[in-house]
DNA sequence: CCGTATCCTAAATGATACTG
DNA sequence: CAGTATCATTTAGGATACGG
């Protein structure tokens, strides 16, 4: 029972419907799951490579934006069928898709880091 | 004086240091700013223009917002020498640099839109 | 209309302990 | 290791009222 469904559902609501960009940013604007999928696209694939690769995430939001990214279908997670079982994640086609987003972001990046030395 | 300086402030320090495309997600990934700074890109320019363009935004957040974008060097704020204290906003080369990431994160939502009839 | 301050709720994240 | 649950804290965002 919902205690409060009255006023401030709207936004929420509306949000779905607002300007495509932010539903891009809905899927990789938090703190973790842009490099999560990054790592994954550049190749990485189990829990424990992409904890060495960024070491500085707690196991509770690599785990859970693993399952968000796989929720969103941007990942999909592949139970080993071998006696270790160890998974392996790696990017679906969509989340391959936003390779290009990605990439715009982090050139971004570099670029300002680069260029930042003669300020 | 800091309550609690202690332990869980290594990850705040470390993120600064972060991969460079969570610098750019910093920037841009919360609710309302990348719409805010295309809106601006694409030239609308005082607050009530940006209302009328982004409607579900509280006025809070539009002008946080926008107070934070001046405040990374992203957008410039006006303040018009005429008579009317009608301030005008307009993005920074630094801003302006940022369309390309925003162009790709719009491209890819609406090739997802349209891809999905036939799914 | 511009802009801010206050209060409050909700969401995101971290610390930690636990199971398989 | 992989993965989850619980708790506590932080942060973001909205409602609202107020001042320029």
């Amino acid at each position: 029972m919902p205690k409060t469904t009255s006023t401030n559902q709207r936004n929420k609501i509306q949000l779905i419907t607002d300007c495509p960009m932010t539903h891009t940013f809905n899927l990789l604007g938090n703190r973790w799951r842009p490099i999560i999928l990054w790592k994954l696209i550049e190749g990485l694939q189990s829990p424990a490579e992409l904890h060495l690769a960024i070491p500085i995430i707690t196991r509770k939001m690599l785990y859970q934006d693993l399952k968000e990214l796989v929720t969103h279908g941007l990942v999909i997670k592949i139970t080993s069928t071998s006696r270790k079982h160890i998974p392996i994640y790696k990017p679906t086609p969509l989340g391959q898709s936003l390779k290009s987003v990605l990439r715009a972001a982090l050139d971004w990046a570099e670029q300002q880091k680069t260029g930042a030395e003669d300020a």
